[in-house]
DNA sequence: TTTTTATAACGCAATATTACGATAAAGTAA
DNA sequence: TTACTTTATCGTAATATTGCGTTATAAAAA
């Protein structure tokens, strides 16, 4: 199939699911770490940091903008893109509140 | 191609990739949801409570296995998974140091 | 022993993803 | 205006993923 189900989860399930498969490619992770690092929006410099072409790049670029972690706006020319503060603030809370759910069991595997 | 490039990207951000992708899927939500809430282990419970074949459900809980994040032990006639703590705590202190990374930058975007 | 139960593995069909070159669109510079 | 720069989109080829039925395997139960 290739598709995949969707009914029968929940849509915090849904929703974590589809944030956590835009970070899941190291072109991305590459693209948000460079967005976190420098204090300035970038744009065509990613282009040319990244060893994939310029269409692949564009690529995932929508695809982080589709899922709202990124969000871009037109500069002159260029463009510049950058992280969207109330996205990650709530993806930061969310997963922070995932993984501290979690409770150490002794005796078990 | 559908082959992802992890050539020219830190190994970290490979990593992480990986580790986003398997989580990047509503049923391997759903398992580890099911894992953090059930003090205990499970094992067929899921096949029972997730809507997809018992052959899906093994195939998610293999790509689990594969990054690391679950793990299985045969008991008696069944198997009891369950999360492996030491790479979910590497994974909390990783994403949390990532996610705190951010810095709010005003004026931009 | 036979049968049932619980899992994993195999193989297939359908769909998705990835990467790229080529092209389009839209601004800037000359 | 023309030429250049920057980005998005389109089309395509290769590969990956997803889901499932079917089949192995092994322990438990009958």
């Amino acid at each position: 199939m290739g598709i995949t189900k969707t009914e029968g989860f929940t849509k915090n399930q849904n929703k974590r699911a589809l944030i956590f498969k835009a970070l899941g490619h190291p072109a991305r992770m590459a693209i948000i770490e460079m967005l976190l690092k420098r204090q300035a929006c970038i744009c065509n410099d990613m282009v040319e940091e990244l060893p994939l072409s310029q269409s692949t790049i564009s690529q995932h670029l929508k695809a982080l903008k589709e899922v709202g972690i990124i969000k871009g706006e037109i500069e002159g020319n260029s463009i510049c893109y950058c992280i969207d503060e109330k996205v990650w603030n709530e993806m930061q809370a969310d997963f922070g509140k995932l993984f501290a759910s979690y409770k150490s069991m002794k005796g078990c595997c």
